[in-house]
DNA sequence: AAGATTGATGTAGATTTCTACATCAAGAGA
DNA sequence: TCTCTTGATGTAGAAATCTACATCAATCTT
């Protein structure tokens, strides 16, 4: 149900699939029933921490806690394949810029904008560090950031709060929906990791 | 029980000490029970996946799946090896952080709160600028800062002010203690900025 | 010395996972 | 068509989490 949690699901269907495992296959190496990893796979359960350490495991997977900060950094070693140093500095560049975006939000005056606006934009801000985002994405993050750092020194000026949200979204949908539409310099890994064929 | 499971558990319990959160802190954020979280951080119980995830958000880490072959990669990353020049910028802004905590204190409103609170809170901000602070300690004087402006708009709130005076407490407590305390391999950095270090 | 705070531990009960087992629709292949 | 595999769904029951509440020893603060 969590958002959260069905991060986690999917990465282990993923993982799954890449393997080339069935849940039944699955389910005997790790000696969890079918029918619970079908459940767990669409987030209907609220699995225990051991059964998804067991699974993982199978799975070649190791669960760890990352700082936020450093989220964009790691991701983008997971999902990089042989790009790997090339890549990272500008990861490390969009986690500065994702981390002080996320800084700029938490400073929103809350007199002058609603809860639920800026509990959207933290969202989506959080949820971008989950991306491998390219240089081009970065200039998007750049002016999202201006936009932001502009209302904050006038919080008369709305419009720049609602540019800011539209950049956000905007980047979320073109990343979430094609891998790679804004990095033509990185054309495609050698392998997919991506099983997104049905819901 | 399990050995990876153990693992997340001390991380947890890494992650809120050093965001200086008590248990109870913890517990009214999380909205999980105080002595849960302690039985969790003892490995005590199997938690659900929904509580741990909860609990990482607040502490602001991130629950991902890394690939057993890019582990290595990425516990460096979280461990911080790769910064450097963040240290300096984080430096600055804790210059400016705790000047600015300074001039909050001093302009707390006196008819709603003693005067003993504010000379105590005053004490604590001057006595941390003694103290070189890392870029994780900064999370928490921005928290501390917040919730002081939190409540100089709002002179109701006295929770706020609680929560800052804990965060102030505990951040001392813990840079006093041990001097790095997830960091133990890289304590400092190799350069530091002014080396004035005698005050 | 007195008081406050932290973390650990326990009890009782509601809620949920988890297993074992069975079944079903959709799809692939012979 | 027949067969096999895949993933989804259901039931009944054992086992565990999780909450609310209380209590306790140790430590820190005043």
């Amino acid at each position: 149900m969590g958002y959260a949690t069905e991060h986690i699901a999917e990465s282990l269907k993923v993982a799954r699939e890449r393997k080339g495992l069935s849940q039944r296959a699955l389910s005997a190496k790790a000696g969890v029933p079918q029918s619970h990893i079908s459940k767990i796979e669409n987030g209907a359960v609220d699995l225990r921490l051991s059964s998804l350490v067991e699974l993982a495991r199978v799975l070649d997977l190791e669960l760890t806690l990352v700082p936020r900060k450093k989220l964009p950094a790691v991701r983008a070693i997971i999902r990089g394949d042989d790009d790997g140093h090339l890549d990272v500095q500008s990861a490390r560049k969009a986690t500065n810029l994702l981390q002080r975006l996320d800084d700029q939000i938490a400073a929103l005056p809350s007199e002058t904008l609603s809860e639920i606006v800026v509990q959207e934009l933290q969202r989506r801000a959080r949820e971008l560090m989950h991306f491998k985002l390219s240089a081009d994405d970065l200039v998007q993050l750049q002016e999202a950031s201006a936009a932001m750092q502009e209302f904050l020194s006038d919080p008369r000026n709305l419009e720049a709060v609602e540019q800011a949200q539209s950049q956000l979204r905007m980047l979320r949908n073109a990343l979430a929906h094609g891998a790679g539409i804004s990095a033509p310099s990185l054309p495609r890994p050698a392998y997919r990791l991506d099983g997104d064929d049905r819901g």
